[in-house]
DNA sequence: GTCTATACGATGATAGAC
DNA sequence: GTCTATCATCGTATAGAC
């Protein structure tokens, strides 16, 4: 920490870690009110800075939606090459739900704010993890999938909204009661574990 | 429509219809942009009024909300009344999922709308609906449900936010498909029907 | 390069004229 | 009942201090 990467002022460093800082901020704000009704002066307030402080690492508001969710976006992507590799429903279906219950465990925060935010249907970081459902939805049930197995599928993907009503649940067993549900619906049946 | 009921002034019966023409305006508004992103001006420019006009019919922006939703918050605590008087869970999961999944298919932009906008959780419509969703729950699974039980339980709820994604779906298809998915949810098999 | 001061148009809201 | 006028606050923008 007191040793900045070479290249990089220590000033440089300490913009980062500010940008950084604001980031976990809105994070927070976000997931807890939501992206509209969190304003800029309370993301500058809660770190002592100026509005126009968070402006300068940030150009508009929609860019703190945009940087706050694009690791998690990114994590997703990674899950379903990984899922594209296998060769089987059952097989995919296992691995995606694992991994997504995984993921949501994790970053419980995160998926409260990506969940559901009309906002995001606003900007464009709703075309992204469209592609991304898209993609998860043929990985699983081909181009053409029916009414009912394109039902069945959003219904996982809706239990991610569900999050804010489980906070009491330990880890393992929101872990499990998560992978139980999804694998019901999608009708993977428990495997002989 | 020429003949207002006796004691009401025929400007009374106009006033009446200027608010529900704004309330059905505002309720389009709000499945489609989300509350927040819904300005009065947006509403008073679609009917031809100003902003002050639509603030003499409702106090306050929240009051649209309000209004909006009471109508189904009101038509499920029904449902739930006579959910109540059934007796076994079976019976009471498939009441309930079929009343629900009617209720969803007849209103399907009031569903979206109502679904999951970050602004019902700042006012007090999501206390009058988190108190609908916990007897609910409390019908199905008594008054100390496991933590799979609540996951169960959620999930089914949370499968209306699914509806943006379904929009191409016709209604028989919907239905069906959203009744086999609540139904598999909560682990009742399907009759011998 | 990082931040403060200040101002712009639009928002939700209120008060009072007609 | 509906309007005009006004207000504080919002996201955004620029000028300039350091």
């Amino acid at each position: 920490m007191a040793t900045p990467v070479r290249g990089r002022s220590s000033r440089a460093v300490q913009a980062e870690q500010t940008r950084q800082q604001i980031l976990d901020t809105a994070q927070r704000l976000f997931a807890d009110l939501g992206y509209d009704a969190t304003s800029l002066q309370m993301i500058a307030d809660e770190m002592g800075l100026t509005k126009a402080a968070v402006y300068y690492h940030f150009r508009a508001k929609s860019d703190l939606l945009h940087a706050a969710m694009i690791p998690g976006l990114e994590r997703i992507e990674i899950l379903l090459d990984t899922v594209a590799t296998l060769r089987g429903r059952r097989a995919r279906a296992e691995h995606l739900v694992n991994g997504l219950v995984e993921f949501l465990v994790d970053n419980r925060q995160y998926a409260v704010m990506a969940a559901n935010d009309p906002a995001a249907k606003r900007h464009n970081l709703d075309e992204e993890s469209e592609r991304l459902r898209l993609r998860a939805l043929t990985l699983l049930f081909g181009n053409t999938p029916t009414g009912a197995e394109r039902v069945a599928f959003y219904a996982v993907l809706s239990i991610v909204e569900t999050l804010p009503e489980l906070v009491d649940l330990p880890d393992d067993e929101l872990r499990d009661a998560l992978q139980t549900t999804m694998l019901r619906v999608l009708r993977v049946p428990p495997g002989v574990g």
